[in-house]
DNA sequence: ATCCTGTTCAAACGTTCGTTTGAATCATAC
DNA sequence: GTATGATTCAAACGAACGTTTGAACAGGAT
Protein backbone atom coordinates (compact mmCIF):
# COMPACT_ATOMS: atom_id res chain seq x y z
CA UNK A 1 0.00 0.00 0.00
CA UNK A 2 1.58 3.55 -0.77
CA UNK A 3 2.40 5.47 2.13
CA UNK A 4 -0.18 8.30 1.26
CA UNK A 5 -3.61 6.15 1.99
CA UNK A 6 -2.32 5.45 5.86
CA UNK A 7 -5.95 6.23 7.14
CA UNK A 8 -5.91 9.67 7.96
CA UNK A 9 -2.99 12.06 9.30
CA UNK A 10 0.03 10.98 10.94
CA UNK A 11 0.03 8.48 13.80
CA UNK A 12 -2.61 8.35 16.22
CA UNK A 13 -0.17 8.90 18.80
CA UNK A 14 1.09 12.12 18.14
CA UNK A 15 -2.36 13.88 16.82
CA UNK A 16 -3.63 12.76 20.05
CA UNK A 17 -0.28 14.64 22.14
CA UNK A 18 -1.29 17.91 19.92
CA UNK A 19 -4.36 18.17 20.51
CA UNK A 20 -3.99 17.25 24.42
CA UNK A 21 -1.45 20.18 24.53
CA UNK A 22 -3.84 22.83 23.27
CA UNK A 23 -6.62 22.01 24.98
CA UNK A 24 -4.92 21.73 28.38
CA UNK A 25 -3.44 24.99 27.59
CA UNK A 26 -6.66 26.41 26.88
CA UNK A 27 -8.80 24.70 29.64
CA UNK A 28 -6.58 23.03 32.31
CA UNK A 29 -6.04 19.45 32.87
CA UNK A 30 -9.12 18.73 34.75
CA UNK A 31 -11.64 20.69 32.74
CA UNK A 32 -10.44 19.15 29.66
CA UNK A 33 -12.06 15.44 28.64
CA UNK A 34 -10.90 12.47 27.00
CA UNK A 35 -14.35 13.06 24.73
CA UNK A 36 -12.89 16.35 23.94
CA UNK A 37 -9.20 15.18 23.37
CA UNK A 38 -10.49 12.15 21.31
CA UNK A 39 -12.62 14.59 19.24
CA UNK A 40 -10.09 17.29 18.19
CA UNK A 41 -7.72 14.50 17.62
CA UNK A 42 -10.42 13.11 15.35
CA UNK A 43 -9.72 9.38 16.59
CA UNK A 44 -11.70 7.30 18.87
CA UNK A 45 -12.28 7.78 22.25
CA UNK A 46 -10.94 4.35 23.30
CA UNK A 47 -7.66 5.45 21.67
CA UNK A 48 -5.93 7.36 24.50
CA UNK A 49 -6.06 4.54 27.05
CA UNK A 50 -5.10 2.33 24.18
CA UNK A 51 -1.70 4.08 23.58
CA UNK A 52 -1.00 5.67 26.75
CA UNK A 53 -3.03 3.99 29.41
CA UNK A 54 -4.93 6.28 31.28
CA UNK A 55 -5.19 10.21 31.59
CA UNK A 56 -2.21 10.33 34.03
CA UNK A 57 -0.07 8.74 31.52
CA UNK A 58 -1.06 10.97 28.39
CA UNK A 59 -0.41 14.06 31.21
CA UNK A 60 3.16 12.84 31.83
CA UNK A 61 3.88 12.07 28.08
CA UNK A 62 2.83 15.49 27.03
CA UNK A 63 5.12 16.98 29.26
CA UNK A 64 8.07 14.45 28.42
CA UNK A 65 8.24 15.04 25.30
CA UNK A 66 8.77 18.93 24.91
CA UNK A 67 10.58 19.24 28.33
CA UNK A 68 13.62 16.08 27.35
CA UNK A 69 14.20 18.78 24.35
CA UNK A 70 13.82 21.55 26.67
CA UNK A 71 16.12 20.70 30.00
CA UNK A 72 18.69 19.31 27.00
CA UNK A 73 18.92 22.63 25.00
CA UNK A 74 19.37 24.31 28.60
CA UNK A 75 22.16 22.24 29.20
CA UNK A 76 23.86 22.31 25.92
CA UNK A 77 23.61 26.03 25.93
CA UNK A 78 24.89 26.19 29.51
CA UNK A 79 27.77 23.75 28.40
CA UNK A 80 28.56 25.93 25.41
CA UNK A 81 29.50 29.25 28.33
CA UNK A 82 31.59 26.97 29.99
CA UNK A 83 33.35 25.81 27.32
CA UNK A 84 34.02 29.38 26.03
CA UNK A 85 35.17 30.35 29.60
CA UNK A 86 37.71 27.86 30.02
CA UNK A 87 36.90 26.81 33.49
CA UNK A 88 36.25 30.68 34.52
CA UNK A 89 33.64 31.28 36.72
CA UNK A 90 30.83 32.54 34.23
CA UNK A 91 29.40 35.92 34.44
CA UNK A 92 25.97 35.93 35.65
CA UNK A 93 24.49 37.11 32.72
CA UNK A 94 25.71 34.31 30.52
CA UNK A 95 23.57 31.54 33.06
CA UNK A 96 20.48 33.42 33.01
CA UNK A 97 20.43 34.03 29.19
CA UNK A 98 21.01 30.37 28.74
CA UNK A 99 18.23 29.20 31.05
CA UNK A 100 16.29 31.96 29.91
CA UNK A 101 17.13 32.42 26.69
CA UNK A 102 16.00 28.47 25.43
CA UNK A 103 12.88 28.65 27.26
CA UNK A 104 11.64 31.98 25.17
CA UNK A 105 13.21 30.53 22.13
CA UNK A 106 10.36 27.52 22.70
CA UNK A 107 8.16 29.80 23.69
CA UNK A 108 8.66 32.26 20.35
CA UNK A 109 8.17 29.14 17.96
CA UNK A 110 4.69 28.99 17.29
CA UNK A 111 5.15 26.42 13.69
CA UNK A 112 5.86 23.39 16.11
CA UNK A 113 3.63 24.04 18.67
CA UNK A 114 6.59 25.18 20.84
CA UNK A 115 4.95 28.38 21.99
CA UNK A 116 1.73 26.37 23.03
CA UNK A 117 3.64 24.22 25.46
CA UNK A 118 5.47 26.85 27.27
CA UNK A 119 2.10 28.64 27.98
CA UNK A 120 1.04 25.04 29.57
CA UNK A 121 3.83 24.93 31.26
CA UNK A 122 3.97 28.34 32.54
CA UNK A 123 0.47 27.64 33.88
CA UNK A 124 2.05 23.98 35.26
CA UNK A 125 4.32 25.56 37.80
CA UNK A 126 1.17 26.55 39.85
CA UNK A 127 -0.50 23.13 39.07
CA UNK A 128 -1.62 21.94 42.74
CA UNK A 129 -1.83 17.79 41.09
CA UNK A 130 0.42 16.06 43.13
CA UNK A 131 1.71 13.88 40.67
CA UNK A 132 2.04 16.56 38.28
CA UNK A 133 4.59 18.26 40.56
CA UNK A 134 6.19 15.19 41.32
CA UNK A 135 7.02 14.46 37.53
CA UNK A 136 8.34 18.05 36.89
CA UNK A 137 10.59 18.27 39.96
CA UNK A 138 12.12 14.83 38.24
CA UNK A 139 12.55 16.26 34.94
CA UNK A 140 13.92 19.52 36.33
CA UNK A 141 16.32 17.62 38.97
CA UNK A 142 19.41 17.67 36.86
CA UNK A 143 19.45 21.00 35.04
CA UNK A 144 18.17 22.75 38.21
CA UNK A 145 21.61 21.58 39.75
CA UNK A 146 23.45 22.55 37.71
CA UNK A 147 22.45 26.12 37.20
CA UNK A 148 22.70 26.31 40.26
CA UNK A 149 26.48 25.47 40.47
CA UNK A 150 26.92 27.62 38.18
CA UNK A 151 25.41 30.20 40.25
CA UNK A 152 27.13 29.86 43.06
CA UNK A 153 30.21 29.49 41.51
CA UNK A 154 29.48 33.06 39.52
CA UNK A 155 28.37 34.65 42.74
CA UNK A 156 30.71 33.41 45.60
CA UNK A 157 29.96 36.22 47.60
CA UNK A 158 26.23 36.03 47.48
CA UNK A 159 24.88 33.87 50.40
CA UNK A 160 23.04 30.61 47.98
CA UNK A 161 19.62 30.84 50.15
CA UNK A 162 19.72 34.11 48.26
CA UNK A 163 20.63 33.13 45.30
CA UNK A 164 17.63 30.21 45.17
CA UNK A 165 15.09 32.94 45.99
CA UNK A 166 16.31 35.06 43.00
CA UNK A 167 15.93 32.08 40.65
CA UNK A 168 12.30 31.02 42.16
CA UNK A 169 11.91 35.33 41.66
CA UNK A 170 12.88 34.71 37.96
CA UNK A 171 11.10 31.13 37.66
CA UNK A 172 7.66 33.42 38.43
CA UNK A 173 8.21 36.42 36.24
CA UNK A 174 9.20 34.37 32.99
CA UNK A 175 6.45 31.95 33.69
CA UNK A 176 3.67 34.86 34.46
CA UNK A 177 5.24 36.61 31.17
CA UNK A 178 5.23 33.62 28.69
CA UNK A 179 1.99 32.13 30.31
CA UNK A 180 0.48 35.33 29.39
CA UNK A 181 -2.64 35.12 30.68
CA UNK A 182 -2.50 38.56 31.58
CA UNK A 183 -5.38 37.68 34.17
CA UNK A 184 -5.78 41.74 35.01
CA UNK A 185 -5.92 42.84 32.00
CA UNK A 186 -3.13 45.09 31.81
CA UNK A 187 -3.14 45.60 28.68
CA UNK A 188 -6.38 45.81 27.71
CA UNK A 189 -6.79 45.24 24.17
CA UNK A 190 -4.24 47.20 23.32
CA UNK A 191 -1.01 44.46 22.87
CA UNK A 192 -2.98 41.16 22.77
CA UNK A 193 -0.58 38.85 21.45
CA UNK A 194 2.46 40.05 20.80
CA UNK A 195 5.67 39.22 19.39
CA UNK A 196 7.10 36.92 21.10
CA UNK A 197 10.32 37.54 20.39
CA UNK A 198 10.08 41.30 21.34
CA UNK A 199 9.13 40.09 25.10
CA UNK A 200 13.04 38.11 25.38
CA UNK A 201 15.19 41.64 25.35
CA UNK A 202 12.53 43.32 27.84
CA UNK A 203 12.29 39.97 30.17
CA UNK A 204 15.83 39.62 29.91
CA UNK A 205 16.40 43.32 31.36
CA UNK A 206 14.09 42.91 34.02
CA UNK A 207 15.29 39.76 35.52
CA UNK A 208 19.01 40.54 35.60
CA UNK A 209 18.38 43.88 37.18
CA UNK A 210 16.24 41.80 40.16
CA UNK A 211 19.14 39.32 40.30
CA UNK A 212 21.72 42.49 40.58
CA UNK A 213 19.85 44.09 42.99
CA UNK A 214 21.13 44.82 46.04
CA UNK A 215 20.64 42.67 48.74
CA UNK A 216 17.86 43.61 51.50
CA UNK A 217 19.09 45.58 54.22
CA UNK A 218 18.16 42.71 56.54
CA UNK A 219 20.44 40.74 54.95
CA UNK A 220 23.50 42.58 54.50
CA UNK A 221 23.18 43.81 58.11
CA UNK A 222 23.05 39.91 59.32
CA UNK A 223 26.79 38.92 57.28
CA UNK A 224 27.67 42.32 58.86
CA UNK A 225 27.41 40.94 62.28
CA UNK A 226 28.42 37.69 61.40
CA UNK A 227 32.00 39.17 59.80
CA UNK A 228 32.23 41.38 62.91
CA UNK A 229 32.02 38.33 65.02
CA UNK A 230 35.18 36.21 62.84
CA UNK B 1 -31.60 29.89 73.25
CA UNK B 2 -28.88 30.64 74.48
CA UNK B 3 -26.29 31.68 72.01
CA UNK B 4 -24.12 28.76 72.54
CA UNK B 5 -26.10 26.04 71.52
CA UNK B 6 -26.46 27.20 67.92
CA UNK B 7 -26.43 23.86 66.23
CA UNK B 8 -23.00 23.82 65.91
CA UNK B 9 -20.05 26.64 65.35
CA UNK B 10 -20.64 29.88 63.21
CA UNK B 11 -22.91 30.42 60.43
CA UNK B 12 -23.28 28.47 57.44
CA UNK B 13 -22.01 30.43 54.96
CA UNK B 14 -18.47 31.51 56.51
CA UNK B 15 -18.14 27.52 57.24
CA UNK B 16 -18.47 26.87 53.77
CA UNK B 17 -16.52 29.97 52.59
CA UNK B 18 -13.85 28.67 54.75
CA UNK B 19 -13.50 25.26 53.56
CA UNK B 20 -13.72 26.58 50.10
CA UNK B 21 -11.11 28.57 50.02
CA UNK B 22 -8.03 25.98 51.79
CA UNK B 23 -9.22 23.21 49.35
CA UNK B 24 -9.46 25.00 46.27
CA UNK B 25 -6.28 25.99 47.10
CA UNK B 26 -5.10 22.53 47.63
CA UNK B 27 -6.29 20.54 44.68
CA UNK B 28 -7.78 23.72 42.71
CA UNK B 29 -11.08 24.66 41.40
CA UNK B 30 -12.07 21.69 39.12
CA UNK B 31 -10.59 18.51 41.45
CA UNK B 32 -12.84 20.62 44.03
CA UNK B 33 -15.99 18.80 44.24
CA UNK B 34 -18.86 20.31 46.42
CA UNK B 35 -18.90 17.10 48.82
CA UNK B 36 -15.22 17.38 49.90
CA UNK B 37 -16.45 21.10 50.41
CA UNK B 38 -19.49 20.39 52.76
CA UNK B 39 -17.61 17.77 53.89
CA UNK B 40 -14.74 19.40 55.67
CA UNK B 41 -17.35 22.80 56.19
CA UNK B 42 -19.68 19.65 58.29
CA UNK B 43 -22.66 20.98 56.75
CA UNK B 44 -25.38 19.21 54.47
CA UNK B 45 -24.40 18.99 50.45
CA UNK B 46 -27.62 20.88 49.65
CA UNK B 47 -26.18 24.29 51.40
CA UNK B 48 -24.19 25.50 48.59
CA UNK B 49 -26.35 25.67 46.33
CA UNK B 50 -28.76 27.25 48.94
CA UNK B 51 -26.28 29.73 50.18
CA UNK B 52 -24.37 30.59 47.23
CA UNK B 53 -26.62 29.30 44.25
CA UNK B 54 -24.13 27.48 42.67
CA UNK B 55 -20.66 26.30 42.60
CA UNK B 56 -19.58 29.11 40.41
CA UNK B 57 -21.41 31.57 42.43
CA UNK B 58 -19.42 30.19 45.64
CA UNK B 59 -16.07 30.57 43.95
CA UNK B 60 -16.59 34.62 43.14
CA UNK B 61 -17.58 34.56 46.65
CA UNK B 62 -14.87 33.14 48.01
CA UNK B 63 -12.51 35.45 45.69
CA UNK B 64 -15.00 38.56 46.27
CA UNK B 65 -15.06 38.85 50.08
CA UNK B 66 -10.67 38.89 50.56
CA UNK B 67 -10.51 41.28 47.58
CA UNK B 68 -12.78 43.74 48.61
CA UNK B 69 -10.89 44.36 51.33
CA UNK B 70 -7.27 43.69 49.60
CA UNK B 71 -7.95 45.82 47.17
CA UNK B 72 -9.05 48.86 49.24
CA UNK B 73 -5.98 48.52 51.50
CA UNK B 74 -4.00 48.90 48.18
CA UNK B 75 -5.37 51.93 47.17
CA UNK B 76 -5.32 52.81 50.71
CA UNK B 77 -1.65 52.97 50.77
CA UNK B 78 -1.73 54.59 47.65
CA UNK B 79 -3.54 57.61 48.73
CA UNK B 80 -1.63 57.83 52.13
CA UNK B 81 1.88 57.66 49.85
CA UNK B 82 0.13 60.65 47.74
CA UNK B 83 -1.22 62.85 50.69
CA UNK B 84 2.75 62.62 52.09
CA UNK B 85 3.84 63.44 48.47
CA UNK B 86 1.68 66.35 48.12
CA UNK B 87 0.92 66.31 44.35
CA UNK B 88 4.81 65.82 43.87
CA UNK B 89 5.10 63.06 41.54
CA UNK B 90 5.44 59.26 43.79
CA UNK B 91 9.33 57.51 44.66
CA UNK B 92 8.17 54.16 42.36
CA UNK B 93 9.94 52.88 45.31
CA UNK B 94 7.08 53.94 46.87
CA UNK B 95 4.29 52.97 44.77
CA UNK B 96 5.57 49.69 44.40
CA UNK B 97 5.93 49.20 48.15
CA UNK B 98 2.12 50.12 48.54
CA UNK B 99 0.81 47.46 46.48
CA UNK B 100 3.21 44.31 47.01
CA UNK B 101 3.70 45.28 50.08
CA UNK B 102 -0.13 45.38 51.30
CA UNK B 103 0.07 42.07 49.14
CA UNK B 104 2.77 40.10 51.22
CA UNK B 105 0.89 41.64 54.85
CA UNK B 106 -2.03 40.08 53.59
CA UNK B 107 0.02 36.55 52.33
CA UNK B 108 1.67 36.73 56.39
CA UNK B 109 -1.63 36.69 58.17
CA UNK B 110 -2.04 32.88 58.61
CA UNK B 111 -4.16 33.51 61.42
CA UNK B 112 -7.39 34.47 59.58
CA UNK B 113 -6.54 32.56 56.53
CA UNK B 114 -5.00 35.85 54.41
CA UNK B 115 -2.51 33.40 53.91
CA UNK B 116 -4.48 30.51 52.63
CA UNK B 117 -6.07 33.14 50.14
CA UNK B 118 -3.15 34.57 48.91
CA UNK B 119 -1.55 31.19 47.64
CA UNK B 120 -5.30 30.77 46.11
CA UNK B 121 -5.17 33.80 44.35
CA UNK B 122 -1.31 33.62 43.11
CA UNK B 123 -2.44 30.14 41.77
CA UNK B 124 -5.70 31.41 39.79
CA UNK B 125 -3.82 34.15 38.45
CA UNK B 126 -3.16 31.58 35.78
CA UNK B 127 -6.08 29.89 35.87
CA UNK B 128 -7.87 29.33 32.21
CA UNK B 129 -11.85 29.36 33.23
CA UNK B 130 -12.61 32.08 31.59
CA UNK B 131 -15.38 33.41 34.41
CA UNK B 132 -12.49 33.45 36.64
CA UNK B 133 -10.55 35.29 35.38
CA UNK B 134 -13.37 37.61 33.64
CA UNK B 135 -14.02 38.64 37.55
CA UNK B 136 -10.55 38.98 38.57
CA UNK B 137 -10.03 41.78 36.20
CA UNK B 138 -13.23 43.48 37.02
CA UNK B 139 -12.06 43.53 40.76
CA UNK B 140 -8.50 45.18 40.09
CA UNK B 141 -10.15 46.96 36.94
CA UNK B 142 -9.92 50.21 39.67
CA UNK B 143 -6.74 49.67 41.61
CA UNK B 144 -4.31 48.54 38.40
CA UNK B 145 -5.56 52.09 36.77
CA UNK B 146 -4.82 53.89 39.63
CA UNK B 147 -1.42 52.10 40.15
CA UNK B 148 -0.54 52.89 36.72
CA UNK B 149 -1.48 56.53 36.35
CA UNK B 150 1.20 56.87 40.11
CA UNK B 151 3.66 54.74 37.62
CA UNK B 152 3.33 56.57 34.91
CA UNK B 153 3.45 60.09 36.39
CA UNK B 154 6.28 58.75 38.54
CA UNK B 155 8.48 57.31 35.59
CA UNK B 156 7.44 59.88 32.91
CA UNK B 157 10.79 59.30 30.77
CA UNK B 158 10.09 55.46 30.62
CA UNK B 159 7.68 54.57 27.32
CA UNK B 160 3.81 53.54 29.15
CA UNK B 161 4.34 50.10 27.57
CA UNK B 162 7.14 49.26 29.32
CA UNK B 163 6.06 50.12 32.67
CA UNK B 164 2.96 47.82 31.73
CA UNK B 165 5.46 45.13 30.75
CA UNK B 166 7.72 45.23 34.18
CA UNK B 167 4.89 45.89 36.58
CA UNK B 168 3.84 42.28 34.35
CA UNK B 169 6.30 40.58 35.22
CA UNK B 170 6.70 42.03 38.80
CA UNK B 171 3.37 40.71 39.51
CA UNK B 172 4.89 37.36 38.04
CA UNK B 173 7.26 37.30 40.46
CA UNK B 174 5.44 38.02 43.42
CA UNK B 175 2.60 35.32 42.85
CA UNK B 176 4.67 32.46 42.27
CA UNK B 177 6.78 33.56 45.83
CA UNK B 178 3.54 33.84 47.19
CA UNK B 179 1.81 30.93 45.84
CA UNK B 180 4.98 28.66 46.59
CA UNK B 181 4.58 25.96 45.06
CA UNK B 182 8.18 25.30 44.27
CA UNK B 183 7.52 22.68 41.61
CA UNK B 184 11.58 22.55 40.76
CA UNK B 185 11.75 21.81 44.65
CA UNK B 186 14.83 24.38 44.37
CA UNK B 187 14.27 24.08 47.98
CA UNK B 188 14.16 20.85 48.74
CA UNK B 189 13.27 19.86 52.04
CA UNK B 190 15.54 22.87 53.31
CA UNK B 191 13.38 25.42 53.97
CA UNK B 192 10.30 24.39 53.19
CA UNK B 193 7.67 26.60 55.11
CA UNK B 194 9.75 29.71 55.28
CA UNK B 195 8.29 32.37 57.69
CA UNK B 196 6.78 34.74 55.24
CA UNK B 197 7.37 38.22 56.74
CA UNK B 198 11.16 37.45 55.86
CA UNK B 199 9.76 37.14 52.03
CA UNK B 200 9.01 40.91 51.60
CA UNK B 201 12.32 42.27 52.03
CA UNK B 202 14.02 39.71 49.49
CA UNK B 203 10.77 40.28 47.22
CA UNK B 204 11.49 43.92 47.41
CA UNK B 205 15.05 44.11 46.34
CA UNK B 206 14.09 41.76 43.56
CA UNK B 207 11.03 43.90 42.35
CA UNK B 208 13.10 47.11 42.45
CA UNK B 209 16.06 45.94 41.12
CA UNK B 210 14.12 44.53 37.83
CA UNK B 211 11.75 47.62 37.75
CA UNK B 212 14.94 49.97 37.60
CA UNK B 213 17.16 47.99 35.22
CA UNK B 214 18.45 49.66 32.28
CA UNK B 215 15.77 49.45 29.35
CA UNK B 216 17.01 47.01 26.77
CA UNK B 217 18.81 48.46 24.19
CA UNK B 218 16.15 47.84 21.26
CA UNK B 219 13.93 50.01 23.39
CA UNK B 220 16.76 52.92 23.64
CA UNK B 221 17.56 52.58 20.03
CA UNK B 222 13.88 53.09 19.26
CA UNK B 223 13.38 55.77 21.42
CA UNK B 224 17.04 57.59 20.37
CA UNK B 225 15.59 57.04 16.65
CA UNK B 226 12.59 58.85 17.55
CA UNK B 227 14.17 61.52 18.80
CA UNK B 228 16.51 62.06 16.01
CA UNK B 229 13.21 61.85 13.61
CA UNK B 230 11.54 64.66 15.79
C1' DA C 1 -51.82 26.59 69.19
C1' DT C 2 -51.02 28.47 64.49
C1' DC C 3 -48.78 30.37 60.93
C1' DC C 4 -44.69 32.06 58.64
C1' DT C 5 -39.94 32.38 57.20
C1' DG C 6 -35.45 30.70 57.03
C1' DT C 7 -32.63 26.74 57.23
C1' DT C 8 -31.22 21.84 57.28
C1' DC C 9 -31.63 17.25 55.74
C1' DA C 10 -31.67 12.60 53.10
C1' DA C 11 -32.53 11.16 48.77
C1' DA C 12 -32.73 11.31 44.16
C1' DC C 13 -32.11 13.59 39.49
C1' DG C 14 -29.81 13.56 34.92
C1' DT C 15 -25.23 14.23 33.05
C1' DT C 16 -20.53 13.51 32.33
C1' DC C 17 -16.45 11.47 33.66
C1' DG C 18 -12.32 7.89 32.80
C1' DT C 19 -12.06 3.34 31.63
C1' DT C 20 -13.12 -1.35 29.74
C1' DT C 21 -14.88 -4.63 26.52
C1' DG C 22 -15.23 -7.52 22.45
C1' DA C 23 -15.93 -7.43 17.87
C1' DA C 24 -14.32 -5.33 13.41
C1' DT C 25 -10.58 -3.82 10.59
C1' DC C 26 -6.02 -3.25 9.03
C1' DA C 27 -1.11 -4.52 7.65
C1' DT C 28 2.03 -7.98 7.15
C1' DA C 29 4.14 -12.72 6.86
C1' DC C 30 3.57 -17.19 5.62
C1' DG D 1 -5.74 -17.57 0.83
C1' DT D 2 -5.01 -17.77 5.89
C1' DA D 3 -3.08 -16.84 10.19
C1' DT D 4 -1.14 -13.20 13.28
C1' DG D 5 -0.51 -9.15 15.82
C1' DA D 6 -1.59 -4.28 16.10
C1' DT D 7 -5.00 -0.88 15.89
C1' DT D 8 -9.68 1.12 15.58
C1' DC D 9 -14.40 1.17 16.63
C1' DA D 10 -19.23 1.48 18.87
C1' DA D 11 -21.09 0.53 23.02
C1' DA D 12 -21.33 0.01 27.59
C1' DC D 13 -19.52 0.18 32.57
C1' DG D 14 -19.67 2.02 37.38
C1' DA D 15 -18.46 6.10 39.75
C1' DA D 16 -18.60 10.84 40.66
C1' DC D 17 -20.21 15.18 39.42
C1' DG D 18 -23.46 19.66 40.29
C1' DT D 19 -28.01 20.37 41.18
C1' DT D 20 -32.96 19.82 42.64
C1' DT D 21 -36.64 18.22 45.44
C1' DG D 22 -39.88 17.93 49.22
C1' DA D 23 -40.20 16.87 53.72
C1' DA D 24 -38.46 17.97 58.46
C1' DC D 25 -37.14 21.29 61.78
C1' DA D 26 -36.18 25.74 63.95
C1' DG D 27 -37.48 30.26 66.24
C1' DG D 28 -40.50 34.28 66.60
C1' DA D 29 -44.75 36.85 65.95
C1' DT D 30 -49.71 36.81 66.00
Amino acid sequence: MSEATAKQGPDTRARILNAAESLFMTHGFEATSMRMITGQAEVNLAAVNYHFGSKDALIQEVFRRRLTELNRDRLGALEAEEALANGAPLKPSKIVAAFFGVSLKMAADTEHGGATFMRLLGRTYTEPNEFVRQFLAEEYAEVVQRFMSALYRALPDVPREEILWRFHFMMGAMSYAIAGTDALQLFAGDFDDEDPTRLMPRLMSFLLGGLRAPLPEEVIESRAIRRDAA
